[in-house]
DNA sequence: GATGCGATCATACCTAGGTATGATGTGGCC
DNA sequence: GGCCACATCATACCTAGGTATGATCGCATC
């Protein structure tokens, strides 16, 4: 949104310290993707196999991988798949010499960024990466806010959490006291614990955080609209 | 989510009264998808070329579009463009005869549920529109709830908007006061019609529901977490 | 056994939210 | 001119929210 990627521009490298994961068994294309990436300033990982890969430490900042589809072992589709069981969200780039179009479908229904056949102009895979690499951003940023707002809530006791569920689904403290058996003043308390720990000053940021959390009680009284 | 598609099951109709477009300019294949959608029960509409699916009236219903990619006049990719552009958003499934990768990708990129090669397995076919039908009942729905919010927010003044703005920033009835110069008293009275309006009795559902609409004020004091 | 945390509740006190009644003023429309 | 919707505000009254103080209890840890 902030930068619109502009397709054809030449420079553009929307964070210094992105890393390109490069995935293929061919020295020669590493190579030669290596220098190209480098050569806009991104750092480079190079991987013979996915198995290297997967045994390495992944970096911990910003990055995407770009994957040949045919590779020794499991093939690029696989390991797509792979990683993201295992949690591992780097937005990744195909590339191939001999992909078909179910093959091209399949990867970008599981959320592939792009899908190049072999050869490619260097400026495609720029904008590729490019439009990753904006793509992680986006994503780290989203989940370092969400880490943060679930390691709030990790303070509340279990009282809080339940308390904090019934607050924001919008029922009144005497609701709230006789739903678990409590005492208004009781239920106060806890909520003010709630504000408190949860780093806010309004029931309306409160309710923006549960939601966010997903932690509402999704009511079945109060409310018929 | 109410019914797990179950891919590879012959008889999934979503919905019975959802209808399938066909674009292709080979009447023996409109004739021989017509033929296969009617007999798990769906409604079709044929379409000789991109302008008389322009012309004519779309169907208010549930409903996927199935595109010949290489067609009279416009191609259907331009023909997808060209619908999101008036905001039509149907599903869209690509058949091709003589598709590349590129296309299949520029396809995806920009929403197609599915992009198939002819020839193609009916069953394919009919998995790509149960899918394409999901996902377009699930817009529906989502559109449908954000209308009927919408046409609740039409109702409020402008005033009373202005309020629930910044009600639901979180800012007290007198600060609100302070920053339109009022007086409390009217701060309260709008706030009143707000919820009456708004179909609301607590101010977590307001703020749900100033969420959904996007109409929070975003807060430059109070709160600094 | 002492310490500490979480949970519970009471009393007391203050602020914030919400509504009813009534009144005034303005601008648009028939 | 009369009507109506919108907006404004006051007084009065009630409910809901929020916090401080102080106290009791259970449980786990040191």
């Amino acid at each position: 949104m902030t930068r619109p990627s502009e397709k054809g521009t030449s420079g553009a490298a929307p964070a210094q310290n992105s890393v390109v994961m490069i995935v293929d068994d061919d020295a020669a294309i590493r190579a030669s993707l290596d220098s190209l990436f480098r050569s806009i300033g991104l750092e480079t990982r190079l991987f013979g196999s996915p198995a290297e890969l997967l045994g390495g430490s992944l970096p911990n900042g910003p990055g995407c991988i770009v994957l040949d589809v045919r590779l020794p072992g499991v093939s690029g589709l696989d390991l797509q798949g792979q990683l993201s069981r295992q949690g591992i969200e780097f937005p990744i780039i195909f590339m191939t010499g001999h992909g078909d179009i179910p093959m091209s479908v399949r990867a970008m229904k599981a959320g592939a960024v792009d899908f190049l056949s072999k050869p490619f102009r260097d400026q495609d895979m720029l904008d590729a990466v490019s439009a990753a690499l904006e793509r992680d951003a986006q994503r780290r940023s989203q989940s370092a806010a969400k880490d943060d707002l679930r390691a709030q809530y990790e303070t509340l006791t279990a009282r809080e959490r339940e308390v904090m569920g019934y607050v924001t689904a919008g029922l009144m403290n005497k609701q709230v006291a006789g739903l678990i058996g409590l005492s208004e003043i009781t239920v106060k308390i806890h909520r003010g614990s709630v504000m408190r720990k949860m780093g806010v000053r309004s029931l309306a940021d409160l309710v923006r955080k549960a939601e966010a959390l997903g932690v509402s009680q999704t009511r079945s009284n109060t409310d018929q609209t």
